[in-house]
DNA sequence: GTCTATAATTTGATAGAC
DNA sequence: GTCTATCAAATTATAGAC
């Protein structure tokens, strides 16, 4: 063999990295095979023996970004529900996500097109996400929350992104952080977090919450 | 002349609207100067009488888009903030948005690649987006909340498109959709709104609902 | 003002040497 | 297993006829 063996699998790994960074900053149909290759040090003929095609590898991609993404999540250090969810908060909803998307989540990055795959890709992606999903549940205590929860952070990294200067990227961002927040101090306001036996377990159960109320005010922190 | 007049603006408005129904619905890197020119009727030689270039097509398009929805927002038949952003909420947060985004919001569909534009792009579009902003603040009656409601809305529809099946998708938007209820009725619950001299005017003044607290539970509705 | 025709690149993908 | 070379098709954009 002309090359040590295990190349092939680090070099599949190395285009599905450096890969996952050119489509993110560039979108997918905006990076041809040739940037996608050249990225990984390899050149356009031999990506064919990674991959069956340029979407084949886009699969590959979103999946690896979901992985990569839940072990972002993995290493949140705090153990409460709403300690968690803070630190969450403040990692997605930063500039330096809304600056770097080659090194961010694949969801405002791609979703667009994620949405315009094939069957095939949308199936294993969706696959993905639901695990992602029932780790936000866990933590919220409600698949709904984690969904709307989901939905506002993708949405806003969208959108900061799209304006033209940081100034107001940063509002955008802030504005996004702060809704969730309060829905959390809400949450937390009146429910079992941080009593005993719920270390580490959800900010509240949905149940309850519902039923006693437990909601304070809509804009908690000053600016 | 061998065109009557009038027919180039006509032309420019189809492909203005053909264009942005395809460009929603594909992608505007994944359009082609040929489908843009073909979906209005024109060849693609005509195609530069009337842009400089792709992007500059993109630039129209979006502004374009823009204004089209800010008059949706505009036939909007209710009165008073509550009724006036409920309407919103069932209209945006709709299946039908989600399964058609030819139809649809240009936010969704094509803010990534907004967010890739040059300079001049996200300055024009920055400068239309304000203005719907605008409006969504004199409703809300705080700027912050008004960001708030239209990244989850984006990001709702954004991620319900992602999602492989109906029954998922719906999930998705109805999570968002409660979330946001929830945000509102917090808001109506102990403010002004339906009081005399408010009527078709904001849900509730920010500096109140702070100082107030009026916010009650964060899901109200059953499922 | 729009058409046909075409230029110049780039695209996704394949074949064969090593 | 990856390289170089190359294919056919599609890409953005332009030139000249009418």
């Amino acid at each position: 063999m002309r090359y040590p063996p295990g190349h092939k699998e680090e070099k599949r790994k190395e285009l599905l990295k450096a890969g996952g960074t050119l489509v993110k900053n560039r979108g997918f149909a905006a990076s041809g095979v040739d940037a996608l290759t050249e990225a990984a040090g390899v050149t356009s003929g031999a990506f064919y023996s990674h991959f069956a095609s340029k979407n084949d590898l886009l699969k590959a991609l979103i999946e690896n970004e979901l992985q990569t993404s839940r072990e972002m999540w993995a290493g949140n250090p705090h153990e409460s529900a709403e300690d968690w969810i803070g630190y969450e908060l403040d990692r997605y909803l930063s500039m330096s996500h809304v600056r770097h998307p080659g090194a961010g989540c694949v969801l405002p990055a791609l979703g667009a097109e994620i949405a315009r795959a094939g069957e095939e890709i949308r199936q294993a992606y969706a696959k993905e996400l639901a695990k992602g999903i029932e780790v936000l549940t866990q933590r919220l205590g409600d698949k709904e929350l984690a969904w709307a929860f989901l939905c506002q952070m993708v949405g806003a990294i969208l959108m900061a992104r799209t304006m033209p200067d940081q100034k107001t990227q940063r509002a955008v961002l802030e504005s996004s952080k702060r809704f969730l927040q309060a829905a959390i101090s809400q949450m937390a306001g009146k429910t079992n977090v941080g009593q005993p036996g719920n270390a580490g377990g959800t900010i509240g159960n949905t149940r309850a919450a519902r039923a006693t109320g437990a909601a304070r005010k809509i804009v908690p922190h000053a600016k």
